[in-house]
DNA sequence: GATTACGTTTACGTAAACGTAAAGCTCAAC
DNA sequence: GTTGAGCTTTACGTTTACGTAAACGTAATC
């Protein structure tokens, strides 16, 4: 028995992830999204609502919407043939290499940003014991 | 003695990262770097190439020109009075935080780019011992 | 049956981050 | 002395990612 699969409407999810009504139009019209339609409104599935958070988590990577619809659309790929699968595996180790230049990128900017916070404090203690 | 200090032209620094003058020269005009001038011409010092190449990670990571420039200012920040140090604290912390969630996304986001990854390969032998 | 809440499409507007001419300066080389 | 390499400024153009306004549909509520 599988559970009746629960849906939402876009203020559902808007205020849900906290973006506007627009904004999830907008990836509907990249093709980001593809809500049913229930009359004339949008009904979204779970399947949408992962996309969604898949689309705001490469926003927040800093992945243009375009790179982010190849990333998002390798997740259901369908199996394919030889080259296609080539293809994909090729585009996955790009990606994985971006992401751990990001990686780098984060943890050098954390240690940057330690220091700078000690200095900070320490001339914060000089200016209380004076 | 401290070894005569080295300089660079806008050209050098463009190829030396991999972007156009255009992108030097509007970074400059947002104030993130300042390079001498001599006669019309733009000298690059040091501080000017750590300035760029911050500015660029900071691209990379996803920020803002006008969030990097807040970052960066941080660096050299001079130590100043206690409610200024606060701030500049507060700024910190905020900071952190936002790059400690894009360092849990990444994760993620490998993660998943793995599972995707292996599909492939099984995918891939699948249709070689066929 | 008018209001209110919630949704829709169409379409122009906008901010950010540069791209891209156009026009000119300067200095060394031929 | 003019040609070319490298630099300059000014200013309009472009792309991305939505914002925003206008005008309208539908369905429950008062």
């Amino acid at each position: 028995m599988t559970a009746t699969e629960q849906t939402w409407s876009i203020t559902d999810l808007a205020s849900e992830y906290d973006v506007s009504l627009r904004t999830i139009r907008h990836y509907e019209d990249l093709g980001l999204i593809t809500p049913e339609r229930r009359g004339t409104s949008r009904v979204f599935h779970p399947r949408d609502r992962v996309r969604l958070a898949l689309v705001l988590r490469g926003k927040r990577l800093g992945f243009s919407l375009d790179e982010i619809a190849t990333i998002v659309n390798m997740y259901d790929a369908e199996p394919g043939e030889g080259g296609q699968l080539r293809y994909l595996l090729d585009q996955i180790a790009h990606r994985r290499e971006e992401l751990e230049q990001r990686r780098r990128d984060i943890e050098e900017t954390l240690a940057e940003l330690a220091e700078v916070e000690q200095r900070c404090q320490q001339d914060l203690n000089a200016l209380a014991t004076r």
